[in-house]
RNA sequence: GGCCUCGUGGCGGAGUGGUUACGCAGAGGACUGCAAAUCCUUGCACCCCAGUUCGAUUCUGGGCGAGGCCUCCA
């Protein structure tokens, strides 16, 4: 049985053949802390977490290192930090948002059912070694001063623009942003920019400033997974600029032909039908569905929006609609009700289970073969069906073996018949 | 303008060159003091137009429609 992705890199799927069996890596781009994380950032998440989960099974929970960063250097933090504490310096009040933002991200994630990644880095622990990485793009003439910035030059990378399939000719320069007139390409993007005394920043040997979006998570890969390493994972929108922009930071600070062998990225969500956005009003943050009754008049178990999560497949859009929510819920109610009272045996996962998933995550396949378990569970007592039930449940984290709200009713109607 | 996805029944979602899975919801029935639960049966679809073909939902081309990216947005 072979593991099979769809690699951005290439269009198609692949056999997946780790650069070392015994030392499987994966990146996966996290969070910008500055605000709650809303349901489209639980995509990536949650997909990359039910991968996290494949590759443990299938080489060891020793031999796979996953990485999830947070990123807590940006502008639009320095701009909520200003807005919410006004009253304190600017570097606490940065630090207020960022905790706050990051505990509330994990206590989502962690209601989501989703494994702590092995490491989740924080871009400003990486400052110094972010300004080395920059030092040797400058030294190798992958970068220049100008502006009160330092900048990549994509002309100096022959192959840019790999992953995303994207001709620098072909780019309608300033499309959505004026090209700042000292780029020597308009195609350049930021390593480093000067910070005024009021912005924060760190000392380098340009100046006072702080890192461009893109170079920390080539920084902080390098750091914990090497120059180039197996799987790198995100939300499609991040081809481009980011990702593209990655692998030119770290091929030509390293020197190598590439950053990572493996391009994941799963699809958008939309609500409704609608792109989710604040002036639609159909904004939905993770914290929202689990503590609150906007959506739907309900409150949704983390483990519901998991599995509504993963009835589509990672790379196709996703409607997310109250009746989705509905729908899944029952099912999770049923199959809970079947399997309640059995132990999940880890050590015995059922091969169709491995199979579907190993089919660059086939969720579908995955959800028919839960269904058939589901089926022998229900219609005749058979505690096998129903043990293998719980543990296909409990492999895909969609049920962590307690009893469950939802069930408590029909239970009892069961017991109340018998 | 360039690049990339996608278009299957009320909803979700597989799959195939020729009898179109499966789940939810719907309808009918069995059982039941009523209800719940359970079981049985069942209706409903392949965006449009050409082409290839004995035959296309499945292949090719063209439309139409939806979505994403084109410098910091998962």
């Amino acid at each position: 049985m072979t593991l099979r992705l769809y690699n951005t890199l290439t269009r198609q799927k692949e056999d997946f053949k780790p650069l070392n069996a015994g030392d499987v890596r994966m990146y996966v781009c996290g969070p910008t802390v500055y605000d709650f994380a809303h349901i489209g950032n639980a995509r990536p998440v949650i997909v990359f977490d039910v991968l996290f989960r494949l590759l443990r099974h299938i080489y060891g929970e020793a031999a796979v290192t996953y990485v999830r960063n947070i990123t807590d250097v940006d502008d639009k933090i320095n701009a909520r930090a200003l807005r919410d504490f006004p009253e304190l310096p600017l570097n606490q009040a940065i630090r207020r948002v960022t905790e706050k933002t990051a505990n509330q991200f994990q206590s989502d994630v962690k209601a989501l059912g989703c494994l702590e990644p092995t490491q989740q880095p924080r871009a400003t622990d990486f400052i110094a070694q972010m300004i080395e990485m920059i030092s040797t793009l400058i030294a190798k003439g992958h970068a220049y001063e100008a502006g009160g910035e330092v900048l990549f030059s994509v002309t100096s990378m022959k192959d840019y623009g790999q992953l995303s399939n994207r001709k620098l000719e072909d780019q309608q320069a300033g499309a959505r942003v004026a090209v700042d007139a000292h780029k020597h390409n308009p195609g350049d993007f930021v390593l480093w920019k000067l910070s005024s005394a009021e912005e924060p920043g760190w000392e380098s040997p340009w100046g006072r400033g702080r890192p461009g979006w893109h170079i920390e998570c080539s920084a902080m890969s390098k750091e914990y997974l090497g120059e180039v390493f197996d799987i790198h994972g995100g939300g499609l929108d991040l081809i481009f600029p980011h990702h593209e922009n990655e692998i030119a930071q770290s091929r030509c600070a390293h020197g190598t032909s590439a950053m990572a062998n493996v391009w994941m990225h799963n699809g958008f969500l939309q609500v409704e039908g609608q792109k989710m956005s604040k002036s639609l009003g159909n904004f939905l943050t993770i914290d929202q569905l689990l503590s609150t009754k906007d959506f739907g008049s309900n409150q949704w178990h983390g483990r519901v929006l998991r599995l509504a999560m993963l009835m589509t497949h990672y790379r196709l859009p996703i409607d997310w609609t109250v009746n989705r929510l509905v729908d899944v819920r029952t099912e999770l109610r049923d199959w809970i009700t079947a399997a309640i009272g059995y132990e999940a045996d880890l050590n015995n996962i059922p091969s169709e289970l491995i199979e579907a998933l190993s089919d660059d995550l086939n969720f579908s396949d995955t959800l028919g073969f839960m269904r058939s378990v589901y089926r022998d569970a229900k219609s005749r007592l058979n505690p096998d069906a129903s043990r293998r039930l719980a543990t296909c449940m409990k492999f895909v984290g969609i049920w962590d073996g307690k009893e469950w709200e939802a069930t408590k009713v029909s239970l009892v109607s069961v017991r109340v018949g018998c």
